[in-house]
DNA sequence: AATAAATAACCGACTGGTCAGTTATTTTGG
DNA sequence: CCAAAATAACTGACCAGTCGGTTATTTATT
């Protein structure tokens, strides 16, 4: 039947070997869908089939589900907060409106990276992926939390701030700005009761300069 | 060889009926367990091992694993959050050290009933249990952010406090402390790197009084 | 230039193991 | 003796990762 007095035969390629593009393209798909459904929740052959191969093939670039998570914060997670970082090291005093540039700045570009919700999936998995959390601790945490204490101290040795414990102060300006994220990639997305982002961070900063003892900038909860 | 020569029979009895303690030995079983290892990782036959009985049994009692966290949520935290509301009832001005109470209170109840692990279960459960993700947020958090809301308001009626967006303050508040327990419950405990709580709430009674504008209590990280 | 041989990419059915929930059977106790 | 309680063996769905076989592409040979 298929094909009865088809002479002419249309070769109609079955695949493409492309094998350049196949890792950036899985990784594109899987992180739109750990962000979507989660890391467990994700099935490997949706990412298959989101990155238009066969299940097979996943398995030639990552050696298994977590490899590619892993993958996922070391391109593009890291990086990003590497840009932060940079950032921050060329803040100038006066600093309190420059946390509030920072909170933006950080909001608007894991938006923009599609990584908004990894955070969320780390703490959600910490337990099955011991080794995951330990990376995402040594590599992005603890030189978040640096960056926020070196900042905080630049700021009380310009006589602009007060803190007697900058270390766990920076803990608790990251913590509570870390909670929008958590929020609203689990309660708040499927209790339908999202935080609206622009006026949280103007909360978060209007808090930490006074936390902070710096007069607030009169533009504290504008965007940027 | 077993048995042999033995002919007085020890009777042995392999199990008791027990009906009216059943469900309660089986939450007990289920709440530790689910703590310490999340909702997903926590398998049923497990809960029985702990609970002294079969499996069969726990789904007599039980209609699946996920109304056993359902009854945990309504018998032990719900009741918990209803004696807070009732000790933030009584609270009359000045409020800027019933905060700290307030902080210090909620942690040692959580603790003491075994219930510290529970929100960040839930959230990272959200996406794979909405009903139960909606029944927190509607029996929970909703009625501790509604009473945060009205305790700030109380403040900046009685001309304590400043605000302008009780809300959002509220849910700044509660979120801020919240992060606590999500990362102690995750990165911390699987990373080795736990937060002090006496000295993050510290932090956190110090900054939320300075977000209201309230002079901070002297003793404002000291113990309750 | 044509074709054969070699290679690397790819496919998808399959496996092995896990686990929530069910059921046939046994035990208990009034 | 019988109904409620409890057990233990069972079922069926699920899913990460594998493997034998297939197809596209490159390289070698004439």
């Amino acid at each position: 039947m298929p094909g009865h007095a088809d002479t002419k035969r249309k070769p109609e390629k079955k695949f493409e070997r492309r094998a350049e593009d196949r890792p950036g393209e899985i990784l594109s798909a899987a992180r739109t869908l750990f962000e979507r459904k989660g890391f467990t929740a994700t099935r490997t052959d949706e990412i298959a089939a989101a990155a238009g191969i066969s299940k097979g093939t996943l398995f030639r670039y990552f050696a298994d589900k977590e490899a590619m998570l892993v993958a996922i914060v070391e391109t593009v997670q890291i990086p990003a907060k590497d840009r932060m970082v940079r950032l921050v090291q060329s803040f100038e005093p006066p600093f309190a409106p420059k946390l509030g540039i920072l909170a933006h700045t950080w909001y608007q570009m894991v938006q923009a990276e599609g990584i908004d919700g990894i955070p969320k999936m780390i703490m959600a998995e910490a337990g099955n992926f011991p080794d995951l959390t330990k990376l995402f601790k040594a590599r992005l945490h603890d030189s978040i939390i640096g960056m926020l204490t070196t900042l905080v101290r630049r700021g009380v040795e310009s006589g602009e701030f007060t803190c007697d414990d900058c270390d766990y102060s920076a803990r608790y300006l990251l913590g509570s700005l870390m909670f929008l994220g958590l929020w609203n990639n689990s309660i708040g997305k499927y209790a339908d009761d999202p935080m609206d982002a622009e006026r949280y961070i103007g909360i978060w900063h209007k808090a930490a300069c006074a936390h902070l003892g710096a007069p607030i900038p009169a533009a504290a909860a504008d965007g940027i």
